[in-house]
RNA sequence: GGAGAGAUGGCAGAGUGGUCGAAUGCGGUGGUCUUGAAAACCAUUGUACCGAAAGGUACCGGGGGUUCGAAUCCCUCUCUCUCCGCCA
């Protein structure tokens, strides 16, 4: 959410940056300005109503004590009058309100002032490429078939149980899905991450908080007798656990992270971009969120990059960094990096992590904050997945099959207890 | 799922119709004392909105109602606790 202060304070800026990510966010911008007039004179009104309510009560007090009942009746019915002046101003002002908050809810974050011009991924900056040899006439399998080669997963079984898209691990596929998440989950708490176990399904409030509603509102599972959505990220539950707080600055940054299962509905997705791992309607995940202080966010941003990237080299995968024009933005975020990896029998780059400064976006939906010398204001939040599991496990299998098995990172080893897929 | 009890400031806990944004204790912050610390003592200590400021308004789980006036009475929702049932 964006504060009304702010853009009024900085209106031809905030619209020239959003224009980035939405380009007819003018007409949004004017319809906010306008109902947050309207709003505070409203409020001027009311209170002011209020306020002689109040004086006239205190005086019938008075009145009731000194026994002066005949002037009461006067002061009464003077009472009544102002409550019914009220209850009209006050209708329409929780009406200016409502709509109000309706159109800034659905105002997106403002991209940073680095952020590339964009229209979709073909404007994103590749900021780094790290490549890897492959053997020229090889003919590398992609990983579905090699899942079936090895009995790592079975796509069908999954299918037949829940739909496509929920894949059903079996014998080394599972056991290696086990253990890339302890590999990412120790990596992230020896780099200061506190790791939780949260909650999987999420109410409202939470979806809201970190911009997942209304923006994403059809692409999350939608428990609707309970009125609960399936995470889509931990982001959303680990974001949420500080919400409503106002947080000693001392115990900022605030890192945490967490394994959590992700479920998308993934509604419109269709052929070669859903084959087997690549794009999945339940995958596990494992994340990584920060709150900070405003002045540190883009350092510890810098610092979740150079966290995320050394999994990707422990793991030695081909890998780039790709920074995101504002046109591929999310809503909520302000600066968005994302992690590649090259998989070779697709002869593709595959997205595996998404690293992002909110500012204090998500903050402000979720009223995170921190006091500073009897001064309050908002944090900044962060998050990053260190890492996704299904395409990172997809390059692992394709880029290391030969004749004689699939070699798996040594990284790896410890956790599996086998470095050969045979 | 059934029966009952409850929800007040960072926490604990008073307050049952007016002067209550709310006693008191703990905690926090600042100070006095001390070489330093502890103890003791003194002061201070919620949030949001409007306003240049003075100040005003709202908030005692959420929403609605009664009343000139509600933390206090009524309705409703949510959550928590206790007991019973069911259950990994």
């Amino acid at each position: 959410m964006l504060d009304i202060q702010f853009i009024k304070k900085n209106l031809e800026e905030t619209i020239f940056r959003l224009k980035k990510k939405k380009e007819d966010i003018e007409p949004l911008i004017n319809k906010v300005l306008n109902l947050d007039e309207k709003r505070i004179s409203f409020q001027k009104k009311s209170n002011s109503i209020q306020e002689k309510i109040n004086e006239n009560s205190k005086k019938i007090g008075e009145l009731f004590k000194s026994n002066n009942l005949d002037e009461v009746e006067n002061f009464k019915i003077y009472g009544a009058k102002l409550k019914e002046e009220l209850k009209i101003i006050s209708e329409k002002e929780k009406k200016v309100k409502q709509e109000l908050n309706f159109y800034c809810i659905n105002i997106p974050n403002i991209p940073n002032s680095s952020v590339p011009n964009g229209k979709s991924e073909k404007d994103n900056l590749i900021e780094k490429t790290e490549n890897k040899s492959f053997l020229e006439n090889y003919n590398y399998l992609p990983h579905w078939e090699l899942c079936q080669k090895y009995n790592l997963i079975d796509f069908k079984k999954g299918t037949e149980i829940s739909g496509s898209g929920f894949p059903l691990y079996k014998d080394k596929g599972a056991i290696i899905q086990r253990s890339l998440i302890n590999f990412f989950i120790d990596f992230n708490t020896k780099g200061g991450y506190e790791e939780y176990i949260p909650p999987l399904l999420v109410n409202e409030q939470s979806a809201l908080g970190t911009g997942n509603l209304p923006d994403k509102d059809g692409q999350m599972y939608h428990v609707e007798k309970d009125n609960l959505y399936l995470i889509p990220t931990s982001e959303v539950p680990l974001t949420n656990i500080f919400r409503n707080e106002i947080i000693n600055p001392k115990k900022l940054p605030i890192k945490i992270t967490a394994y959590t299962p992700c479920f998308r509905r993934e509604a419109g997705s269709y052929g070669k971009n859903v084959r087997g791992l690549n794009r999945l309607h339940q995958f596990d995940k494992v994340e990584i969120v920060q709150i900070t202080h405003p002045d540190e966010s883009y350092k510890q941003l810098e610092k979740m990059i150079n966290h995320v990237e050394k999994l990707l080299i422990e793991l030695e995968l081909p890998y780039r960094l790709v920074k995101l024009c504002g046109g591929d933005l999310s809503f909520s975020s302000a600066i968005t990096y994302d992690f590649e990896v090259y998989s070779i029998a697709q002869k593709k780059w595959l997205e595996v992590s998404s690293i992002s400064n909110f500012e204090t976006f998500q903050a402000k939906r979720c009223n995170i904050k921190f006091k500073l010398n009897n001064e309050i204001n908002f944090c900044h939040t962060l998050n990053g997945s260190s890492l996704a599991l299904p395409r990172i496990l997809a390059a692992i299998l394709e880029n290391n099959q030969s004749d004689k098995g699939i070699q798996l990172p040594k990284a790896l080893k410890k956790y599996t207890g086998f470095e050969v897929i045979n």
